[in-house]
RNA sequence: GCCCCUGUAGCUCAGCGGAUAGAGCACCGGCCUCCGGAGCCGGUGGCGCAGGUUCGAGUCCUGCCAGGGGCGCCA
């Protein structure tokens, strides 16, 4: 198939980007087609419009002029200039199919891995040590295991980090409440994943007693001078706690573990260096008895100069100074290239300021990037953030717990004949699935209103949606003989639904670029739904198993095979399963 | 007081400076001799307010209004 080999790309998009640049680029070197899908035609080309202006020519004419210029006969059908000055082009069925053709006989759809791979650490989930985990790491860890799938599939070499809450004032109290519970109650109820009553418990003790409180600030001093023993009980809280986190992860079905997590804890030995560092450099300035940086372009409520402080009056060090650390490890000693924050939108000015810091101090090239991915709040059903302390907390096993009960009602409700075991495997897949996509499904950046009936909800723009989509498909090759269509299979692209649904494959590439450019996992969600709701449009009109010919028949079967293709892969880059069966 | 984020249909959300602002839920009306009805086809309904920039503004700028968050020793 020579036609295959001309492009070799599976992103429609790309190639005809590409050949709208090179006749911009006659006219004048480096102008933007400024490519978009279109209602009327397949993408509408708009940069003729902005150029004609700073040429001071007639928009219709330059558009003209573009068209004349550039080589599409064999990608379009149609290209007309239309209303101001719009290019609009409609892609040649030949195209499509042979675009189609390569990604299906492509295991990774198409998508290329990155020309430049780089390592990226992206450190997200962050839960405390010896607290529970609540609706509010739901976000930051899904979507993180999101970011991390999908970076890891582009080629990019990932690394995980966990930075959690393990150090600071509260482990002293802490640690003498499990030094009163005994050390063998108190692990007993960690192990359980009771840390909401342990945590609850203590604080409830240290506010009654003075002599509590007395005994935790020594306990803290203690912790921070390496004294053993209170080291060992610290270890204690941190293993038990840990080895909760790992239970939800499971449940959760997210990438994390054991050896992903590097505490705060484990900056404590490069605390001195940074503060060295930043003296020798004469960025440090001694402020009522704590260290700064005061990084210009920050100020604070009297309009004078905001610091960053990184070491308190006290000779503690604060979660700046460990943020610094953090920064210099991860570009000095592991070499990332790329360092991501999935951290909540609170924490904005921080970490703008832990960065402009880093730069000063040379430990933030100006190439390697630091990108806080920020994310809003969730809120209850009642739109008031969710908070920790205000007693109706959400515990996140539970949370997990009732979604798989009510997918396995659901399945209930529709009479799904599987095995026991089966059945339970699906409603996981189903449950979790829907919690996650519900989630990753909203623009990060926009508080997130989480609704138990909307979240669990099986219609819609839901997980379970795409997942019906994708076992409705896999349910055709059950039905049929064959198990996959023969990969040479190029398919006729005629008949309006398949037409739409080839559109639909070919926007894998495209959505995926999108996901990763700005780190959103909510454009991914949007696409997939677009292609299954797509698919069962044409699903619903277009006889597949019943084609009138034989062609007709294995071509039909190659779109619907592909479309489960992309759906169970662009899933899976969300962290979500697809059963074969629901 | 200053700074950041958000404001799109009754509700939950898409909209990358371009043409008539799209979905889902809910509501109304069709489709079960037909490959999985957790579905399909169709309908009602909207850009917080006021200016400005632009050939063109939901999108950019300014002001206001509303909600949320942040603003030196908690993380």
């Amino acid at each position: 198939m020579p036609v295959v080999a001309k492009w070799p790309m599976a992103d429609t998009r790309a190639v005809v980007d590409a050949r709208l640049r090179t006749a911009f680029d006659t006219i004048e070197e480096g102008v933007d087609p400024v490519l978009r899908p279109s209602d009327r035609a397949d993408f509408q080309a708009n940069g003729a419009l902005g150029l004609a202006k700073r040429l001071g020519r007639n928009p219709r004419e330059l558009a003209e002029e573009v068209i004349a210029r550039a080589e599409l006969a064999d990608i379009c059908s149609v290209v007309e200039v239309s209303g101001p000055g719009f290019i609009n082009l409609t892609l040649a069925d030949g195209f499509l199919s042979a675009q189609v053709a390569v990604m299906a006989g492509d295991e990774r759809l198409g998508i290329e891995a990155a020309p430049d791979p780089s390592k990226i650490v992206i450190d997200y989930s962050a839960p405390n040590v010896a607290k529970e985990m609540h609706v509010g790491h739901l976000r930051g860890t899904v979507i993180g295991d999101a970011l991390t799938r999908t970076l890891a599939f582009a080629g990019h070499e990932v690394i995980r980090e966990n930075h959690v809450g393990d150090w600071g004032t509260p482990f002293g109290m802490l640690i003498e409440h499990l030094v009163d519970l005994g050390e063998e109650t108190a692990v007993a109820e960690l192990s359980v994943g009771d840390l909401d009553a342990f945590y609850r418990d203590a604080r409830t003790a240290y506010d009654a007693s003075p002599t509590l409180q007395e005994r935790s600030r020594n306990r803290v001093v203690l912790l921070q001078g390496g004294d053993e023993d209170t080291l060992r009980l610290w270890r204690v809280l941190v293993a038990e706690s840990v080895a909760y986190f790992n239970e939800v992860y499971g449940k959760l079905g997210v990438l994390l573990e054991d050896s992903d997590v590097v505490g705060e804890s484990s900056y404590n030995p490069m605390l001195d260096a940074v503060v060295e560092d930043l003296g020798e450099r004469g960025l440090l300035v001694e402020n009522d008895g704590a260290l700064c940086v005061f990084p210009p372009g920050f100020t604070n409520r009297e309009g004078e100069p905001l610091p960053l402080i990184v070491r308190k009056s006290d000779g503690g060090y604060g979660y700046a100074a460990t943020d610094l650390a953090a920064v210099r490890d991860r570009v000095g000693r592991l070499g990332a290239r790329r360092i991501l924050y999935v951290v909540g939108a609170p924490q904005a000015q921080h970490f703008e300021m832990v960065f402009a810091v880093a730069r000063m101090a040379g430990w933030l090239p100006d190439d390697v990037e630091a990108v806080h991915v920020s994310f809003a709040n969730v809120l209850g059903p009642d739109h008031k953030m969710l908070k920790t302390r205000s007693g109706s907390t959400i515990k996140l096993v539970e949370l997990l717990d009732e979604a798989v009960e009510r997918a396995e009602t659901a399945m209930a409700e529709r009479q799904v004949d599987l095995d026991p075991s089966e059945r339970a495997h699906v409603a996981r897949l189903l449950g979790i699935g829907a919690v996650k996509y519900a989630d990753l499904s909203t623009d990060r950046t926009r508080d997130y209103v989480f609704d138990w009936e909307r979240m669990l909800a099986f219609d819609g723009n839901t997980a379970p949606y795409l997942q019906y989509a994708h076992a409705r498909i896999r349910s055709i090759f059950r039905r049929s003989e064959i198990d996959h269509v023969d990969p040479a299979t190029v398919p006729v692209v005629t008949d309006p639904f398949e037409r739409a649904l080839t559109v639909a494959l070919l926007g894998f590439a495209p959505a995926l670029g999108a996901m990763l450019e700005t780190y959103s996992p909510s454009k991914l969600c949007a696409y997939l739904y677009d292609l299954a709701t797509t698919f069962t449009s044409f699903y619903e009109n277009t006889p597949v198993l019943r084609a009138p010919d034989e062609a007709t028949r294995n071509s039909r079967l190659l779109l619907a095979e592909l479309t489960a293709r992309v759906l169970a892969l662009g899933l899976s880059l969300l962290g979500i399963g697809v059963p074969d069966r629901m």
